[in-house]
RNA sequence: GGUACCGUGGCCGAGUGGCUAGGCGGUGGUCUGCAAAACCAUAUACGGCGGUUCGAAUCCGUCCGGUACCUCCA
């Protein structure tokens, strides 16, 4: 399996040619949502950019196993570990089981992935139920020395790993500059050193959801469920490990320590990380409270929007930028992207009704290898995107009669778009196709009036006809062939 | 303070030593009964200052401005 694709991988900041540890499998891992709350912009950056990955590497014919994981215990609340569990916060506050809470937003960020057209991860193992690999974790990196008991809590000893590994090879950081840095930090009587982490926690009496282990009744570390995880599904090392660049340090850097002071290896071969979004230049995130969610886009209910958005429409969108730049929500930006894209569609409609010429005046080959070598650029959805306007450009070229194709070069630039648009980009029209031929069989009628109208010279009829159906968000298109139609 | 990174035309956003990225918006034109759509043409650019080079938006230095991580975060 020849391939060019390069992946940056931040590992060791750069590209680097990418070779499956095991062709033609490859394992794909990726950091996904802790389940305490609605899927938010930043989520759906991070879910179409692996599902970007996923896809892509499916086209290169790899054998994927993609793993991605719902969080359902574990991350703790501010005070570092004197906190509470975010999952237990949030059901007693609504009075709610855990478990409740954990449905919910599930199903919840389960319906917005679909709207995005995210496809599914092979596998979508929980934090919870995860609890037996865990300890067995733990235990290895006690046994290895690397861990240490306190209070009914295990945590990670940094210091003594550093002395035989490297903590911060990911992140850049060194233990001499955490050492100075964590040290103001409260609730770390119990730690040898203040960057070291919890392995394993001691649940106090408010803390609802807690497992029996070799320590204490307690619940598991926040880095711990990516690493056993990943290594139950995936093996170690695997291929490919993704996430937010929010997540880079500590979790990532982290999930290495765990597994070189449980097994003595890394765990992965390539760390990708996308890029956050941004409003006025700041993330979007929880703690800035700036976050705008993914239903909210889609009913436009939210003060710092003009309107409502589509799925596909914030998809386009969040494609038109590499993944590795920060990307600035703005109405202006969204509405670019909601009017670039359904040229693309338009486009892709007109192929059906090209005239095909005996010879073609352009090569088509040409643009499917510009797409290709822009994917096999560590994902580079923009210049991909790039090329299909160039495409959709030279349909409509055709379309005028200004150039020309032949039957078999109509075909292929149908099957360009069909693939790199819907299979690799995943971009989908919207358009409900519930009532298509009922619509269809109207439209012909209006359109034949309309005609007549025209013929007669009664353009206040014409003119009220495309009014009205503008409003019911119909175009019309008046070419020399006669009237044509689309929904906006 | 430490670490990583960014500053591109009205807006969004690629590129990273020489060859117009692209989209939205603007302007002019073709088409049209008038529009719209489409097509054609076109303007507006690489934060400041130095340096390297035949040549820099792209490399180096420096200054200015901004962001992220170091606490849960996609």
């Amino acid at each position: 399996m020849e391939t060019h694709l390069h992946i940056y991988n931040t590992l060791v900041r750069k590209k680097q040619l990418f070779e499956p540890i095991a062709p033609p499998h490859v394992g794909l891992y990726v950091c996904g949502p802790t389940v305490y709350g609605d899927a938010h912009l930043g989520h759906a950056r991070s879910a179409i950019t692996f599902d970007i990955v996923y896809r892509y590497l499916k086209y290169l014919k790899y054998k994927v196993r993609y793993v991605r994981n719902i969080t359902d215990v574990g991350h703790l609340e501010n005070d570092a570990d004197e906190g509470e569990d975010k999952i237990a916060k949030k059901a007693r506050l609504d009075e709610l089981e855990p478990m409740e809470v954990v449905k919910y937003y599930t199903d919840r960020y389960h319906t917005n992935m679909d709207q995005l057209n995210v496809l599914h991860p092979s596998i979508e193992p929980t934090a919870s139920g995860h609890i037996i690999e865990q300890i067995e974790l733990v235990k290895a990196i006690l046994k290895n020395g690397y861990g240490y008991e306190s209070k009914g809590s295990v945590y990670f000893d940094v210091e003594k790993y550093n002395k035989d590994f490297q903590y911060g090879k990911l992140s850049g950081r060194n233990v001499e500059d955490l050492l100075q840095n964590t040290r103001q930090l409260a609730g770390q009587e119990d730690k040898k050193n203040g960057f070291d982490f919890a392995l394993w926690k001691k649940a106090d009496s408010r803390h609802i959801m807690h497992w029996p282990s070799p320590w204490s009744e307690g619940f598991p570390g926040w880095h711990l469920e990516c690493s056993a995880m990943g290594a139950k599904y995936l093996g170690e090392p695997f291929d490919i490990h993704g996430g937010g660049m929010d997540l880079l340090f500590p979790h990532h850097e982290s999930e290495i320590a765990q597994a070189n002071a449980a097994r003595g290896k890394d765990p992965v071969k390539y760390w990708m990380h996308n890029n956050m979004i941004t409003v006025n230049g700041q993330k979007m995130g929880k703690s800035l409270n700036n976050f705008i969610t993914m239903d909210e886009f889609i009913s436009g209910d939210h003060p710092a929007l003009t309107q409502a958005y589509s799925p596909m429409t914030i998809r386009f969108f969040i494609l038109q930028a590499h993944y590795r730049s920060t990307l600035d929500f703005s109405n202006e930006a969204l509405q670019a992207a909601e009017k670039g894209m359904s040229k693309l569609f338009e486009a892709f409609a007109l192929i059906g009704s090209l005239k095909p010429s005996n010879e073609s005046s352009f090569d088509i080959s040409v643009h499917l290898n510009a797409l290709e070598s822009a994917m096999n650029d560590d994902f580079n959805t923009p210049i991909a995107i790039a090329q299909l306007f160039e495409l959709s450009k030279l349909i409509n070229q055709v379309n005028d009669g200004k150039t020309k194709l032949t039957t078999a070069d109509i075909e292929k630039i149908r099957l360009v778009f069909n693939t790199f648009l819907f299979d690799v980009l995943g971009l989908l029209p919207e358009k409900g196709n519930q009532n298509d031929q009922l619509v269809d069989y109207l439209m012909e009628t209006i359109l034949e009036l309309r005609k007549q109208a025209k013929e007669n010279k009664d353009w206040t009829t014409s003119d009220r006809i495309r009014d009205d159906l503008a409003k019911l968000n119909i175009q019309v298109k008046d070419t020399k062939e006669g009237a044509r139609w689309s929904f906006k």
